[in-house]
DNA sequence: AATTAGACCGACTAATCAGTCATATGTAGT
DNA sequence: ACTACATATGACTGATTAGTCGGTCTAATT
């Protein structure tokens, strides 16, 4: 993998997530990095498919980074909140990675096939199934499930944004997750 | 107000919901209504002031019908399911409304100042309040609750939009009430 | 030494699009 | 009949932008 096309991905989510991609031209996206024109459409032939290699990368880098928080022997509710914290962090301290989700999957380049067939919605899908299986989460479609948590944690996370003297307290951090836990519990 | 101005409105709408806004030239948007190119700019001086005032248009129309189911007799838990169901309701009717809203509200277009402007955040917000003052809602910011409340209503009517069957199904619809109203209760 | 292939450059182009403008018509007040 | 303003047109323009292309450089292979 070369360095130039992880400039370019960095440098395309920084003007991304400032801007907008429909706002910013991919000449700008090559002159941050320090690249030529030429060579950004060498490695993504379109800037189409410059913004899909971006939407798997940052799914593939939550998904490992959650996977590094769980471990096996939690229970259910000690998983759903690792998982909740885990995201919510992650989105904190990637915030660029954050910006660029929420604008690119409610966008036309989005749909929910995309969305679906990556591992870490299955994986989710898999636990919240679990849970409604055990009668400890409300009996519902467990996809809605999983798109009920993350809209609460986009919501939580938008919040602490604009709320930096929250960021680090603990205790508030439980109270969202109590809204989380009681919105889906039985 | 103007017939034309209508129009336009109605054809961006069904355009940009389509397409989304950036791909969607103002001339199209003018050709669509069947008017000239320059009688856009003659109503909206920007292509940006077409789009707010849009926003501003659906605001007040999913006021106006909020406010007509509300009444004034009704406990702070029936007063939120009115509200709730009135909005999802009325977004799955409105579905072209329902797309450019979350188009609009992910873009770089929109910001928290516009939202808290309108009367309908307002009015929802001071429910909130009234609801946190009476220990009836979880102590959290009242900003906060109306976006949790937002994001679930959002939720839903996504997943309404793709299960049809379940579009008219009271029962089904009371079970995603309680979601909303346990996430935010005591 | 010759060949090849991929990385890399940046000037260029073809197309698109937001917004302008000269012009014209309707209409309401004086 | 005159004024003034709102409504309307559509050809036009200046700026922007995704993507191309002809060509250079480097390093590995034959």
């Amino acid at each position: 993998m070369s360095d130039k096309r992880t400039m370019l991905i960095d440098s395309a989510k920084k003007l991304f997530s400032e801007n907008g991609f429909y706002a910013t031209p991919t000449a700008k996206i090559a002159k941050e990095a320090g690249v030529s024109n030429g060579i950004l459409f060498h490695y993504f032939p379109t800037k189409t498919e410059l913004i899909h290699a971006m939407y798997y990368d940052i799914k593939d880098r939550i998904f490992k980074y959650s996977m590094s928080q769980i471990y096996k022997e939690a229970t259910l509710k000690e998983s759903i909140y690792t998982l909740w914290l885990a995201a919510v962090e992650w989105n904190l301290e990637n915030s660029e990675d954050f910006d660029f989700m929420l604008q690119f999957e409610n966008s036309p380049y989005f749909s929910t096939e995309i969305e679906k067939k990556h591992e870490y919605v299955q994986m989710i899908i898999e636990l919240a199934e679990q849970g409604r299986q055990q009668s400890v989460f409300k009996d519902i479609d467990p996809l809605l499930l999983f798109q009920i948590m993350s809209c609460l944690v986009e919501t939580n996370v938008k919040f602490l944004k604009k709320n930096t003297s929250l960021q680090n307290d603990v205790e508030f951090k439980n109270r969202l997750f109590e809204i989380a836990w009681d919105a889906i519990r039985k």
